[in-house]
DNA sequence: ACGAAACCTTGATCCAGATCAAGGCGGCGA
DNA sequence: TCGCCGCCTTGATCTGGATCAAGGTTTCGT
């Protein structure tokens, strides 16, 4: 359950510290939530929060990538969110949440204490203003995943989810290549995208026959041709991108 | 274009002021925000914010429905959103938005120009409190639909509809009928459901030949048998439900 | 190094919902 | 009052993606 890390450090040193719900504290709040902290780590594939379970503590992912998942009484499951380093869990004001969340990877999170820091967000505008800004950008993001699984055909789906990953990979690793991981399997990247898991394998395989990307392992790719792949992705052609 | 309209009253009377983003507000807050408000009015149909156009104002919508849509290159349209009166129309820290807002039905909304509000939301905890949680609340109802768009089939996709505004009409009017008012017509239901306006026609059609909906008109119907309903729509048995 | 399990690919078939098509109904302007 | 237009219903047909099915490949534990 429990996996050891070594990413445990002071906040001013924390690889996020300048885009998680810290970000716009100074280094006297800085000090506060460093003393309030604590870490927590999760082998992929456990379960890191249930739907309906008491909310015991808040949550900045500092490593790995976590599943937001909803679920219907059959079974059938449907992806609502995936987080990534910086991102927040849980939400001042609420004792539980709706979904559950789980690593997909192996994961670190900086955990607060909810009492404590619903206190700090009442009395800290910073820390109010960031988690505001937070929930605005996963809102806008929850959009256009609604317009995604409302109207995208299958292609359109694969096509858009490979290129969101290309334009997050660029901005990491600045070089040319342009080598993509897919931290998620073919069946959580169906359940993402509101698909089966042959389906997905089945459009994998025929971008990769136009030569539109490439496979040098199974989570391993490469985008041989980007305006083909932004042309299948039936958005419009917004044009800021940057070659 | 500009429909006149009679709801412009002092904060303190305001229907909606104990939801909106001025809920949390004393009374010396409630002032200042008095003397910045204008109050604008649009006609069913009109166009309220066009997607990328420079955000002048924000608003809350005080009478009246708005839809939010994203439209795809080739005219698909998916709503992903629908604001009832006290949401919040506008994001602070952003010049434009992502999507059309477009009025549903005849609307009043509350402005706010955007840089005055701004500096509000920096000055007031309470304003900037309540933006938050306005924003949370949205984004656990974006979460729901995208439950629903990626994995309900239709005849779910209809159910939930028809039982969210039973829930909500509930709420308003406590009387038996549950007689439920459809602000949309079927072809925007269809955007709202990601479905085509003959497959919400055939589903309506269908529940209501099984006894579980009854129309009077077009756009009223009666819920005739809430538990159907609610087995239809696949979620979880809750059983938060007032009888 | 071996075997099992998890994961992925590809093929065949099926079906829910889209698309194409043809009226019906009701409200509104002339 | 009539006729048009916007909206809705219903039927016929088509099709993209789901489902069912059968291996192939990688990973991991022993």
């Amino acid at each position: 359950m429990q996996v050891p890390n070594i990413t445990e450090v002071r906040c001013q040193e924390c690889p996020i510290r300048h885009r998680a719900v810290c970000a716009r504290c100074d280094s006297d709040e800085l000090e506060i939530l460093n003393s309030m902290k604590t870490y927590r780590h999760f082998a992929a594939g456990d379960v890191i929060l249930w739907r309906g379970e008491p909310l015991e503590y808040v949550a900045s992912l500092v490593t790995g990538a976590a599943s937001l998942s909803k679920t219907l009484e059959d079974g059938r499951t449907q992806m609502v969110g995936l987080l990534l380093p910086s991102d927040f869990i849980g939400r001042p004001g609420r004792t539980e949440i709706e979904f559950d969340v789980t690593a997909t990877t192996d994961v670190t999170l900086c955990c607060f204490n909810r009492s404590p820091f619903e206190k700090l967000v009442e009395d800290t505008p910073h820390v109010a203003q960031r988690l505001m800004e937070l929930a605005l950008d996963e809102l806008d993001a929850a959009r256009e995943w609604m317009l995604l699984l409302g109207r995208k055909t299958a292609r359109e789906k694969i096509a858009t989810f490979v290129e969101m990953l290309a334009r997050r990979s660029h901005v990491e690793q600045k070089d040319a290549p342009r080598l993509i991981t897919l931290y998620l399997t073919r069946d959580q990247i169906a359940n993402y995208l509101g698909l089966t898991l042959e389906t997905v394998s089945r459009h994998f395989s025929s971008l990769k026959k136009e030569g539109v990307i490439a496979f040098s392992d199974r989570h391993h790719l490469q985008v041989l041709d980007l305006p083909a792949l932004q042309e299948a992705t039936g958005d419009d052609a917004d044009g800021g991108f940057v070659s």
